[in-house]
DNA sequence: TGCTATAATAGTCAAAGATGGTCAAAAGAA
DNA sequence: TTCTTTTGACCATCTTTGACTATTATAGCA
C-alpha cells in the first residue's frame, strides 16, 4: 500500500532524475499531497539524509525554500574510509540501512547483495541486549563494507 | 468441524493460487473472520513457515502489510528448511563457511554475495567471547540464508 | 535612512493514529 | 489429560498531524 510518505519519496526522486539537485517550497509540496508540512521534514529526514547521500538545505522566511542534493561521489577508497569512520564502533539499524541503500544508488552492491546486507545487521540477527546490539551490528557491518570495496576491485580487475 | 484456523489457511491458500506472492493486512484479514489478530499469526506460524516452504516478511505502522512468498521448487525448500536445521542455535565458522561455499557451487548465490556472507559470519566480525560467537553467528546466518531464498524467489519473479 | 511590525516561510517535538508482534492464559478438541 | 486453537493484554514500529518556535523579507513609519 502506497504511503504518503513514499509517495512523497518517489515525487522528490523523480525531481531529482534530471539534477542533481532541486529547490522546493515546503507549504507548496504539502498542499500538493494535502499534508501537514511537518510531513515533509519527515520525509527528508527518513529518506533524504545524510548517510542516504542527500544534503538538505533551507531558508526560512519570505521567498524560503527547502533545497536537496544529492551528494557527489567520491572516490572508492575514501568513500570506504568514510564509511568506516561513519560506522565506528557502534552503529544502529536505521543508519546502516541507510548506508547500505545508498550503496545500492551508487551501483557498488546490487539489489540482492544490498538485502543480504540489511539481514545480516537486522535486529532480528543481532539478538542481543540493545546496547550491545549496536556495538556488533557496528563489527559485522564493517567487516561486510571491506567486502564489498574487495569485490569491487575484484570486478575491476576481471573486467581488463 | 471445520477449524478457523484450517479456513483462514484455505482461505490464503486460493488467494495465492494465482500468485506465488500475496500482501495482505493482518487486521482486515482478522476482520474478515471476525476473529483477534493475533489469530492471523497463529496461522501462518503454523502453516506458512519455512518448513511448509513459505516466508513471511511485514512492516509494521501505518501502511504496513503482512507478505507471504511460497517457495517455488520442492528441492529448494527442502534445502532451505534442512540448512536451517543444520545451523540450529550454533554454529561455527567453518561449518558455515563450508554452507555457504555449497550454495555458490549450486549457484544460489553469486561469488560475491558468498564473500559477503563469509564476511558477516567471520571470527572478525563477531567480537564477542567465543562460546556466544557462534550462537550469534548462528543467528546472523540463519537471516542471511533466508534472504538469499528469498531473493531467488525474487529473481524467479522477475524473470518472468 | 534606519527601525519595527507583520507576513511568509521553515523547523522541532511530542502526541495521536495505524499497523503488526509476542506471549501466556483460556477454551476447545482428541 | 494432552495437544491445538483462540483470545486479549501489552509491546514495537512507522506515519501523520498540530501546536509552538525560529528565521527572513518587506512594507510602513519615524
Amino acid at each position: 500500500m502506497a504511503q504518503l510518505s513514499d509517495n512523497i519519496e518517489q515525487f522528490i526522486k523523480e525531481l531529482m532524475s534530471e539534477d542533481a539537485h532541486i529547490e522546493l517550497r515546503r507549504n507548496e509540496l504539502a498542499q500538493h499531497f494535502g499534508c501537514a508540512p511537518s510531513q515533509i521534514n519527515y520525509v527528508l529526514a527518513t529518506r533524504f539524509s545524510v548517510d542516504h547521500g542527500y544534503i538538505i538545505e533551507s531558508r526560512r522566511g519570505g521567498g524560503g525554500y527547502v533545497r536537496i542534493v544529492r551528494m557527489q561521489t567520491r572516490g572508492e577508497e575514501n568513500l570506504l574510509e568514510s564509511l568506516l569512520k561513519r560506522v565506528g564502533n557502534s552503529v544502529d539499524e536505521e543508519t546502516a540501512g541507510a548506508i547500505i541503500s545508498n550503496l545500492y544508488e551508487r551501483k557498488l552492491v546490487t539489489k540482492n547483495e544490498a538485502l543480504l546486507m540489511k539481514s545480516a545487521v537486522s535486529r532480528n540477527a543481532l539478538a542481543l541486549p540493545i546496547s550491545a546490539k549496536d556495538v556488533l551490528r557496528a563489527a559485522v557491518f564493517r567487516n561486510m563494507l571491506m567486502q564489498v570495496f574487495k569485490n569491487h576491485e575484484e570486478a575491476k580487475r576481471d573486467d581488463v
